[in-house]
DNA sequence: GTACATTTGAAAAAATATTTTCATAAACAC
DNA sequence: GTGTTTATGAAAATATTTTTTCAAATGTAC
């Protein structure tokens, strides 16, 4: 399996598959997300400086409007203000503070700003490949972004929300819970047993930071009523088989996230989850798995509306050393 | 900032605006004109059926709202009244003539169409497997999916290879490369390093697993000719910035891949990586903080042949512990 | 610690926006 | 033509939004 042949099936990518009608037409919205774009308008600018410069609710209200230009227009300050937790008064007078005679002239310049970034731009490929055009190597990042792009949809798409459910019921019941990758895998494990914590009464992430002969230790009494968490891609890890493969003889049910159904661990799973793992550069691009990782999590927790109390609770623990403390979740990243 | 913020510019999906034929494809939600789009919202349709039905002025208001949607939400009944050439008690009739509670709610209802439009949402919903109707949970997880997809998107468009090229020599010249991430970011990170490490001769992760103290005297030697590449998303980890402000003050280069231009990372970085981390149930979705992470690996690797090579070397070294040692890639997982 | 400056929210005041009223004008039926 | 219906704008009435005021809280300098 060489580099061409991996990116091959998809090459054609949505972009190229568009109607060449659509390709010269002005077509709508910009490069990246709006946020992103709008941050680089001069009012984006203002209030970038705001942000810095400020005090405390001024810098709420830059970073919410910065986080949320296209609201903007369409709320009055009053709403604004509860969505910043601040006063109606305070954003009066933020107004002023970044040059504008009132509330309605920012709001104003909002708007302006976001008829702006409706020009017609063009897609991925053109846009990404003219700024890059001389170096060979542009074309082989661009097809690694493509494939990246490609590799997540075609994860999310394929998902299947009730093979999903059935996994979670897996692991709510389970005596154990056990987590298991092998090289770069070894770190989707890692944040697949951190977000199981809340969760999970028992659990193990079997491969802490490189101990390859501990961790069949740690697996040693994996038993029947267990579940096995594994992730593989490819180069696959034989360690990471092997040790599925004595999961197996001992009786534990086997949840197996890994590329492909020709991946070695497609005949030793109970369950399979697929992340394809198509890159031009890398053996593997593990976003998509990433993706399938964060979804099952998603779907533990809403599984029990308890889940999501129980991940704040976690939170609020840690919430001192989080930049903002106010909100109730459970990731720290 | 919680969930629901966070999700909410999202919640809207330009779904049930889009002509049937659309529903199935991949292609992007807005083609064509906001104009063209907007008309084929169901508010446009409410539009074009008054500018048949109504009255002269009706048609004239209908006409205008149709040819400019952009300014709708920005504008008020009065000044609506003057380019229409209506009064404005003509408007607040014609309001309730489509539907509407008045004008107010006609206004927010185009901002709400508006706002569809300039998400670059691709639709999922439909595509993803069926089975997901029932449960309330199922439409939770399906936005958890596009939203990942959506960053994907969106980090993958907005990267600049140049900014890429940049930060590759930067790291190529570098003495010693750190790099930074806590909680989940941490993994990452680590990611990131393990990646790095056939490149970069001095190379140190400096959140080793958990050991938040022992983290500070990895970086305490950092100096001008080093670099430091730190991840840090929602909510971000204030010993995360607090690291990076040392060595900002040691005058380190500060290379920081986080999820917007509010992030507190921003005002700290000399050179910027964006992906955006939306998630309706996580505090971050960092699948598209993984693409950036292998996309500036990917570049590193192209920007010399002989690293290819290198990588290829250090890969036959630990061949014998992979399922499949005949190819020539890097990275096992 | 105290004094001073800054920031803030609640509520009053002002400004603005929207709706309703009402008189008139236009359109239509006959 | 007249009578009737419908549509309209001006202005009053109402509702809403925004700004200002002021007292309290917070932070800062000494």
């Amino acid at each position: 399996m060489n580099a061409s042949n991996r990116l091959s099936p998809n090459k054609r990518l949505a972009l190229t598959d568009m109607p060449e009608k659509a390709k010269n037409s002005t077509d709508l919205v910009a490069v990246g997300t709006p946020e992103l774009t709008f941050a680089r308008s001069p009012l984006g600018q203002r209030l970038l400086d705001l942000q810095n410069s400020g005090s405390r609710s001024n810098r709420a209200i830059a970073e919410y409007l910065l986080r949320n230009p296209l609201r903007i227009p369409a709320i009055g300050i009053e709403e604004l203000a509860s969505r910043t937790g601040v006063s109606a008064a305070t954003l009066s007078r933020f107004a002023r503070a970044a040059g504008f005679d009132g509330y309605a002239e920012l709001r104003a310049a909002a708007a302006d700003s976001l008829l702006g970034m409706l020009q017609p731009v063009e897609k991925l490929r053109s846009s990404i490949q003219s700024s890059a055009g001389k170096s060979g190597g542009a074309n082989v990042l661009v097809s690694g972004l493509e494939a990246s792009v490609n590799n997540v949809r075609s994860a999310a798409e394929s998902l299947d929300p009730k093979a999903l459910t059935t996994i979670v019921s897996l692991i709510s019941r389970a005596n154990e819970v056990y987590t298991l990758g092998f090289g770069l895998s070894s770190h989707l494990a890692s944040i697949l047993a951190l977000d199981l914590q809340p969760f999970c009464a028992r659990l193990t992430n079997v491969v802490e930071f490189g101990g390859t002969e501990v961790a069949a230790g740690r697996l040693l009494n994996i038993g029947k009523r267990d579940v096995l968490i594994v992730l593989s891609f490819p180069r696959y890890a034989t360690d990471a088989i092997r040790l599925t493969s004595y999961a197996r003889t001992r009786g534990a049910k086997i949840v197996a996230i890994t590329d492909s159904p020709a991946s070695p661990l497609a005949q030793l799973a109970d369950y399979l989850l697929f992340a394809p793992a198509n890159h031009p550069v890398l053996s593997s691009g593990l976003s998509a798995a990433l993706v399938v990782v964060e979804a099952l999590v998603s779907a533990l927790m809403i599984s029990n509306p308890d889940n999501v109390k129980q991940a704040s609770k976690l939170t609020d623990a840690i919430a001192a050393y989080l930049v903002d403390g106010t909100d109730t979740h459970s990731r720290k990243s």
